[in-house]
DNA sequence: CGCCGTTATATTAGCGCTGTTATATTAGCG
DNA sequence: CGCTAATATAACAGCGCTAATATAACGGCG
């Protein structure tokens, strides 16, 4: 007979992935409210970052990115639907180069404004709370570095009789 | 001229959806390494809950878990084909009954081990930090209900010269 | 008593976010 | 000419959501 249901204790990611989520919302909201369509908050990272590098490879940007490069390829075969940038063959013509339109050149100011607004608030949230969020994601990380989750949970694990 | 690129700093929540995702692949891990095939880290929670109330509907097994009723009516579609729940005609004709088929309960005690060692394991990486981190997500749920997201961003959004 | 509109439930289609692997294409290079 | 590298694309995986649909139940009212 099984005692008590575990499950009492909720999902412990489910809070995170709703935070997650919502601040994610709140800033397509953002968005929205500045009259921006077509332009997903995934966007902006490689739209600024194109902006300060100059055209990039696909290779070249994923890597600038910490993405693979085909994840970047889809997004930039999003990007495209949209008018953000152009896909022109390189130097090597193996390569494409990737740049950006008129269009996705003159969201990026705004794009860059709101980016480091988000830092601003993050940073702001971490001041109001007695420990900042961001460190302590980065000491779990490290924590699982020493001593992996599966290795904790395998300790963790108490067999149940059969 | 933009000076420096805003994105030199990452995207904030980046490391955080690796973590997450990390941990949610090793705990398939452990399962994989038990020889339980088909059934995925999702579907332990509705299993257990299931265990322990006895067959309910979509929308009480909704309730209960605080998901929306349709993503249960789903992730229940997904057990079905995999035998671990049954789906029958409740009183109210408009309802269905879910229950655990065999498989499904047999499933369960390893399920609540495993579920047990989960939070073991993040109460232990929660003490292994100087703050939990846990704590620190309620906190700034908290932080975001006394403002908003929005708010915050639009209070630190410094809007571009046009 | 029966019809009809409202409400509740469940399902499904479509979307968005993330990413992967495998395959196709193209061009360079030896 | 064939191998390799870069890119692109397709299919798939996972998480979830909303909105539309079908069905059933309930309640009122003629």
């Amino acid at each position: 007979m099984t005692s008590s249901d575990p499950t009492a204790l909720p999902d412990p990611w489910h809070s995170l992935h709703e935070l997650l989520a919502a601040m994610d919302a709140e800033i397509e909201q953002v968005y929205v409210e500045r009259g921006i369509e077509g332009v997903r908050p995934r966007f902006a990272y490689p739209l600024i970052r194109l902006a300060h590098t100059g055209p990039l490879t696909i290779r070249e940007l994923a890597k600038s990115l910490d993405r693979s490069h085909s994840a970047i390829s889809q997004t930039i075969a999003a990007m495209r639907k949209e008018d953000l940038v152009t896909s022109e063959p390189g130097p090597d013509a193996r390569t494409r180069r990737i740049g950006l339109t008129e269009r996705g050149r003159s969201l990026v100011p705004f794009l860059e404004a709101e980016w480091r607004a988000t830092h601003a608030t993050v940073a702001e949230l971490d001041g109001e709370i007695p420990y900042a969020l961001s460190t302590a994601v980065e000491e779990v990380r490290r924590a699982l570095e020493h001593r992996s989750m599966r290795q904790r949970l395998l300790h963790h694990l108490v067999e149940p009789p059969r």
